[in-house]
DNA sequence: AATGAATGAGTGTTCATTCAT
DNA sequence: CATGAATGAACACTCATTCAT
């Protein structure tokens, strides 16, 4: 019935029915809004308008709901980044798409990776977090692919610290997010379009000027 | 920075005596560690060996521990960045410089800083952003001026987003900071000294090469 | 003993399909390990290896399994008490024979005569205790018949309360059986092995020489 | 405040307020009734007329209200036992003595004793089992010295498995006890007072009978 | 000024059972 | 006939806060 991926000895579900869909969407949205222990599976449970004793019975527990969430949001991205890889593009446009991706990709998936990058840094939560280191290796080591190819073709700089470049692209990002209704005044992004516009246009555009600065410009 | 500051229409004090702030230093940490909802008062009076009813007593409730907290520690940036602004330096130098003081000033204050810029985005918490809206906006201004003065100087480029600027210095700290453990093992920062002496050195330099490279970097 | 008995104005077997046997089973060992409360029909539903719904499935409920259960392992001993007491043997004997038969039975037996002596007290428990009581009263009339014997035949002291010597047999063994690791340790019975000869040879004797005693001493 | 007493380097409480003793009190008959698992916190808060969340506060947890409880319960028998043993009786007194004295204060904390011997034997309750197998060595100790003082007289049997007498003395009280509807109904016990005088004078006499008889008669 | 006692509301989880298929 | 899915009720326990002293 489910297609199960081995993961440590242990077996993770990655495809879910509908309900349980249902509620992986709630949960994202809630643990969005007031985090992993500000959100109560009654919450979950009222919102997504099932019994209170379905989340135990389909996730086993509050902690493997949200690993099975970040699971289940972060699956794909690794494809993508796959394809990307072999892309015949420049540096620049290649680093620019990648810049795009992952904005694009978190900005859809608020809520995951706002607990995958802030949550979990916390040392009470003991959750498989080996997985999700090795998720962030990935991603790393995409990275550092067109780095390097940029770096052979001789339009990025050879002094670069790989592994801060995640942290400028990434951090923007959550940055802004994360003090929305300030940014919100500030630039008047009054409705949620308009606010998810500035992200995918200007502040894009901005981590990207921001990177290419960085990998191009010599001190 | 404040003394005595109405905020919703009661009267907060920013001195406080021995047993507040011992409540405060103890309430910073395990902000940091657990987060806000991860942190019960009775974690907070049984680590600051103090009787659990004193925290209402003294700050009326969690949340307004929170505040005061937060009032507590963001005090006297404010000053240091008026004396920065009055310095007689070359443009980079003075972001450079300011830079340098925004980290080494997060980092020394952790918990509030991730507090003030992550859990406080919640719409749960009611508090009164305002104030912290306004310390936001204090900010920005500084980092402004700063960069008005090397355009006028011809040193930095007159189509940068300045709002943008902060998102990218103060991201980049918290990003690599929420993912410690991960940076941890992938640059081998051991020990705590190790740690921070690659944030006051190797971190701290990148950000300012990204947003020196950002500011004065031609596309 | 039964066979199909008339219980609470519903009919029930006491004869099962391998299924129920398994699970009846299962449950006798949960139940004597954790007690009734102490064990959800998960656990018996989990170590049976049989789907979670087939408990009330084929016996009702959780209470009506129960009984099935003591129905079950319960029958036989009638007819065992039955053949002895036609038993050609002096009263002394016959006496050893029965206090042998009893405890082989309860030990080998243990979960559900722990239940019906012990758990089935609580006045929680509305099971159709009149068949259980039946069941004591079959048994106190056995050995009734055999002290009668023995005291026409001069063997036995008159002034005999007979219905406190179940008490003294059973309750001797169960004492020593619910108190298991306190003797285990205090009598150096490690094994499984070693603790079952014990039961069957030093603690049958002790209770076979305590009532021989009480029996036949004259104060 | 308390008078503490260090068991195993954890403190415990052995006095208590008055709120404290009257959930002890409701405990006991609660758990006599209907057994540990059987209870639930709400039903002592409910018949205590105290708040739920008041057990968890004043114990700890409901394990450590049953930890108390028996503390509560068997301190002050081994005092009892020690001015018993010093006394100046003849072998057959002092343990006829001896019983009578195990069955009164057994009887009048019928709850406790109950779980200290049937319950407690469980493997599932990881309390500290230690003690109370301490507290069972020290009656059986008592026993000791009692039957080694009227061998040394003469007057009881030299090959007698000591350890055996206490299942026999205790066994028989709780199983009569246990099965108390089948007696109440077989001796016609109507009242709780005749329930208790038969227990008192007739219980009593047979087991000072039985145990006199089997330290006495020669096989 | 400071605190131990106390509480109602809420937490995540497990329970025996039901029911559509 | 047999079972996976689903549920309302109950579980032990923790929460931030209040209040009398």
């Amino acid at each position: 019935m489910f297609n199960f991926v081995t993961l440590k000895s242990k077996t993770l579900k990655t495809e879910f029915n509908d309900k349980q869909i249902q509620i992986l969407e709630v949960a994202e949205t809630l643990f969005a809004e007031n985090g992993f222990d500000g959100t109560s599976i009654r919450d979950i449970s009222k919102v997504a308008k099932i019994n209170i004793a379905m989340v135990s019975y389909y996730f086993g527990s509050k902690e493997r709901l949200l690993e099975a969430l970040i699971l289940h949001k972060t699956a794909g991205l690794k494809v993508q980044l796959e394809n990307l890889l072999e892309e015949n593009l420049e540096p620049v446009a290649k680093i620019n798409k990648l810049i795009e991706l992952y904005i694009n990709r978190i900005n859809c998936n608020r809520g995951v990776y706002r607990i995958l990058h802030f949550e979990l840094s916390s040392k009470k939560h003991v959750l498989d977090l080996q997985s999700f280191s090795d998720f962030k290796k990935v991603n790393l080591k995409s990275l550092e692919l067109i780095i390097q190819e940029g770096q052979a073709k001789g339009v990025f700089r050879k002094d670069i610290v790989i592994p801060l470049i995640t942290p400028t692209i990434l951090g923007t990002y959550f940055h802004f997010h994360m003090n929305r209704p300030f940014f919100e005044e500030l630039l008047d992004l009054k409705t949620e379009t308009l606010y998810n516009n500035y992200i995918q246009n200007d502040l894009t555009k901005h981590i990207q000027q921001t990177i290419k600065a960085l990998l191009i410009y010599e001190n």
